[in-house]
DNA sequence: TCCTTTCGATACGTTTTCGTATTGACTGGA
DNA sequence: TCCAGTCAATACGAAAACGTATCGAAAGGA
């Protein structure tokens, strides 16, 4: 019977900090936010805080690990949720857009630089996110047309890299990088990856 | 007559301070260098620093100004010292991999993020770099055996975005993302343009 | 040589942020 | 109902960083 709590779940208020953090991350950066920032857009105290987390470190570390976790999730949901190629495509499409993450992921990349411990523990968290993309990548060459092998691996580990630096350049100068240019560049090189894939065919036979 | 001075030039001070910010922004971000640090490493004190600058901010906008203006040179000077093809390349590549600017870079970027003003100045700082590459991009594709038109622009800005992000998600996973990744990715490029190329004038005849 | 100006060092007070220690309230089980 | 344990609010002291104000020394012209 669960009446109602008077007092919020450990779980929920770790939640809400970890939320606050993302925001003012993106929005700040790691060493530009405070404690008291952080605790405040929650709704929260300091005491909240440092009953639930030891530093602004551990507290970068989790979000960052929170956030991969979720991309890989979204990911994989649109990969089953749509048969057919073309939704699919444009779902994808939509869900890269929609979310301002690109920045956040960037900072805490940086931050995680400089941390022996929080690089490899990003580096393991990047690993999972590109296995959980292998087959999303694998099924979208596949739809557009490419028989032969594919390195999916290689592919995501450039288009992520890619995609971040286009997007934190299109950031700085918007005029010059339309939002659309990662698509647009994804299109090319699909394009570009199906001809190879004619050309190769071809000159087997 | 210059008899020895006793005491540095004012542009000698600033760019001691400019040079040890560059290195303490690369290693521990903007935010995270205090102007203790920056003056320490530079063998000043704060007076130094307050008689030049008027805060941390706008050293890190005059230090992205310097970088920036360093790589066009740098580029430049390449391109009119290689006559050779081949020797253009290799020096080219030498260049790139030689200097851990790109952390520094992206360290700035996002910081320019964070100020109206500085982004516009970041922004232009970059259109001068994409134009100051033109020609070198230009005369590699030519040197590849690129016939057609070559969108000189376009490439870059995907080039750059590409080298950044590769290079960043490099030093977050060493062991997945060779030194070399963005260069094999480059020559990977060149070889599906230079087919793109001839595909496409055999098609017109 | 003298004098004015420039530039960097030093010293200081202020503010910000941190982390802990203490306290009070809610929870769930006995 | 009572009690032990949990969790967050508050209060506090310490440390760090900032920016200014002041001072002394060097430079360069008269």
């Amino acid at each position: 019977m669960s009446t109602k709590r008077s007092r919020p779940t450990r779980e929920e208020t770790c939640e809400r900090l970890l939320d606050s953090a993302a925001c003012l991350f993106a929005e700040r950066g790691v060493l530009g936010t405070t404690i008291d920032e952080v605790v405040a857009r929650a709704g929260l105290t300091r005491g909240a805080f440092y009953s639930n987390f030891r530093d602004r470190d551990e507290l970068a570390s989790l979000v960052a690990e929170h956030k991969v976790t979720e991309t890989i999730a979204r990911n994989l949901r649109i990969l089953t949720e749509h048969e057919d190629p073309e939704k699919f495509a444009a779902a994808l499409a939509e869900a890269f857009v929609e979310d301002g993450t690109v920045p956040l992921h960037i900072e805490l990349m940086l931050h995680a630089l400089r941390s022996p411990e929080q690089r490899v523990r990003y580096a393991e968290a990047m690993r999972r996110l590109r296995e959980g993309l292998e087959p999303v990548v694998e099924r979208a060459l596949r739809n557009a047309g490419v028989i032969g092998p594919i390195d999916a691996k290689r592919i995501i580990t450039i288009l992520l890299a890619l995609e971040d630096g286009l997007t934190l350049h299109g950031l700085i100068d918007p005029d010059h990088i339309p939002r659309t240019a990662y698509f647009d560049v994804l299109a090319e090189l699909q394009e570009l990856f199906v001809l190879r894939d004619r050309t190769s065919r071809a000159a087997d036979t």
